[in-house]
RNA sequence: GGUUCCAUAGCUCAACUGGAUAGAGCAACUGCCUUCUAAGCAGUAGGUUCCAGGUUCGAGUCCUGGUGGAAUCACCA
């Protein structure tokens, strides 16, 4: 919370008392935001408190208006609509507080809490290439890991990548059969996308097989399960656990191009990893737990031999979580893999970023951890995002309807360099840093358009439209950037420094005043963005604050001022509102330029 | 069919967790570059917040019932 909302709560908290000898917590309340058309910058509601205060809205508001009016040293002003009493702060107070956060070296970064935070995203399967979905995901797990490491905590991101499985052996099948020794090398194809499509291969071969035993006069069901291709997939899975030495070695060669892919991908997201995780170590994970659950009476075993979880109570009916012949479901990984995580770094909180379509699972894994009597159940969380959509529908990766990663990427930076030269922007600028802005911009404005809408909602991408470059975008806030940048620039080379004396700044421009009004809010911001796992909300808050300063630098000269004390004040304003924009939007993963 | 989630301007999204006359961007229209970067600023137009009830000083937000859409309910991951 900021100077003037705490210093402002804590007086309206005496007005209580000395005017209705009644005592308000501070925290009981909320000051809001005053509503553009009314004069002031803080509305206190009061209707909620007409019990308390034996008046009606308007004398209530009168009441505590005034009494503030009277004794509060920062409240200027006040009038009251209805039962909305509405403040201003005294212009003093405002050049105060822009004083006292242009000294902050990292404003909006909260103290260590102690508390420490896991989050788990991306998690990618090895046989196929990222496509946009991955990229909402990845892009939200690190900016929630930056959110969430400015609010105090200590965190680390994990990635727990889907290395084995039945699906590995797919591509790893099609390959064997239809590879002919191609490799990235030999092809000049990225790892991962040759892995894939050998994935989308098998698909083809195997539809193939189930059209022909499905003509034979099989069922569709039987068709899909006895098809010769599905049936050796099987095969070399279980050769694959039982350490098959050729299997294994075409695993780790198919994996190892895939992960080359990966990490230009990665790279090029400017995304990384505190730690990687792999199926293959963890698979085997959580049978153990399953003895301890049984033995403990969560779970219970049914005449063929197989271990469930009773969770009517909580209307997640039963759920399997131990095969009959003693093998591993999707569950019972995750729930030897959350110990794991915990003896890997004791946390207070776990969030894993997954999609929507797993609300089910989360919902089975947390209750069972829980019953088991893990402490550290209570923190586990599920940042549930919404899916992805395109203009046709869901994306398909059999109907080819993908949207993939690195050549979205790249169509990013394509469009930032048309629009940059169509702009003549590039004056100057050596091949090597225009490449950089390009790179910067696209980035930037693909990793905002995904990062600004909640994430809990399911989103539109068009692709024909492409992102745009303006209105509320990346672009337009480092633009903003990029333009305060070249005033201090300018100041820099004048010789003006930004220690402005206070005392003398004696009025301030609206359009100034709205400005620290928004920069006080920011370390607020961080805070829900923090509670709600929310991104978008500091995405929006970054585009308000870049908005609020293109008014006031098309309003407010900086420059051409006859006092030097009013011009040392708007360059540290200036300034501030520079850092907070960078701050901001690193928390969403972005960088700024200098210029563009 | 059961469960969960969603529905706001032509389109994409907000609305500080129940507050004032529901806001931005895009698209359309009108102004502003001889002054610090026009990827900008200022303005016009655009709404029965899916429908019907209810709760209260006050509902886009909460409760009930509909309508429409999505996900999930696998001994897949």
């Amino acid at each position: 919370m900021n100077l003037i909302d705490k210093q402002l709560k804590e007086e309206i908290v005496k007005a209580f008392k000395t005017l209705f000898d009644f005592e308000l917590n501070a925290s009981d309340f909320e000051l809001q935001p005053t509503r553009k058309e009314f004069e002031g910058t803080h509305t206190l509601v009061v209707f909620p408190y007409l019990r308390q205060t034996k008046k009606g809205p308007e004398q209530s508001g009168e009441a505590i208006g005034e009494y503030l009016k009277e004794h509060s040293p920062i409240v200027s002003a006040y009038n009251v609509v209805k039962g909305f009493l509405n403040l201003s702060i005294a212009e003093s107070a405002w050049v105060n507080v822009l004083q006292a956060i242009a000294a902050e070296t990292s404003f909006g970064q909260y103290a260590p809490t102690g508390e420490k935070v896991m989050v788990e995203f991306s998690s990618p399967n090895t046989n196929k290439p990222l496509h946009l979905g991955h990229l909402r995901n990845n892009f939200l797990g690190d900016s929630v890991s930056k959110i969430l490491a400015a609010r105090g905590h200590e965190v680390r991101k994990v990635n727990l990548v889907n290395d084995r499985g039945i699906h590995i052996c797919k591509s790893m099948l099609a390959y064997e059969k239809f590879g002919e020794g191609e490799t990235p090398e030999s092809t000049g194809i990225k790892g991962d996308k040759l892995i894939g499509n050998y994935y989308v291969k098998f698909d083809q071969e195997y539809k193939k097989e189930i059209e022909q035993l499905v003509a034979d006069g099989k069922s569709e069901e039987d068709a899909k399960k006895q098809a010769p291709l599905m049936l050796e997939a099987q095969a070399m899975l279980k050769k694959w656990e039982d350490g098959d030495e050729a299997t294994v070695a075409l695993w780790k060669k198919m994996n190892g191009w895939v992960y080359e892919g990966f990490d230009i991908s990665y790279a090029t997201m400017g995304i990384s990893f505190d730690k990687v995780y792999h199926e293959s170590d963890t698979y085997l994970l959580g049978k153990d737990i399953i003895q301890e659950g049984l033995d403990k009476g969560v779970f219970f075993k049914k005449d063929d031999n197989s271990v469930w979880a009773d969770l009517m109570s909580e209307k997640l009916d039963e759920k399997l979580v131990l095969r009959g012949d003693g093998t591993s479901v999707y569950i019972t990984q995750d729930i030897g893999t959350c110990d794991l995580k915990h003896n890997d770094f004791s946390f207070n909180k776990s969030v894993y970023v997954v999609g929507n379509e797993q609300d089910y699972h989360f919902k089975v894994l947390f209750s069972i951890m829980d019953k088991l009597g893990r402490d550290y159940a209570k923190g586990l969380y599920h940042l549930s995002y919404g899916m992805v959509d395109l203009p046709s529908g869901k994306m398909k990766s059999r109907e080819g309807t993908v949207v993939d990663a690195d050549d979205l990427m790249q169509e990013m930076f394509d469009t930032a360099r048309k629009q940059t030269e169509e702009l003549g922007k590039i004056e100057g600028m050596t091949d090597e840093q225009a490449d950089e802005l390009f790179r910067t911009l696209g980035l930037g404005a693909l990793k905002y358009f995904l990062l600004k809408v909640d994430p809990k909602k399911r989103m539109l991408f068009n692709p024909q439209e492409s992102i745009e470059f303006q209105g509320n975008t990346g672009p337009f806030i480092q633009y903003t950037h990029a333009r305060i940048s070249a005033i201090l620039r300018r100041a820099n080379s004048l010789e003006i420094d930004q220690n402005f004396d206070a005392s003398k700044v004696t009025s301030l421009h609206p359009r100034a005043l709205d400005l620290i009004h928004k920069l006080t809010e920011y370390p607020k911001i961080i805070d829900l963005a923090a509670g709600d796992y929310s991104p978008a909300l500091v995405a929006g808050y970054a585009y308000e604050l870049a908005k609020t300063y293109n008014g006031f630098y098309q309003e407010v000269p900086i420059f051409n001022e006859d006092d030097k004390d009013v011009v040392k004040f708007r360059i540290s304003l200036s300034a501030t509102v520079a850092n907070t924009i960078k701050s901001a939007m690193s928390l969403l993963g972005i960088h700024v330029p200098e210029r563009m």
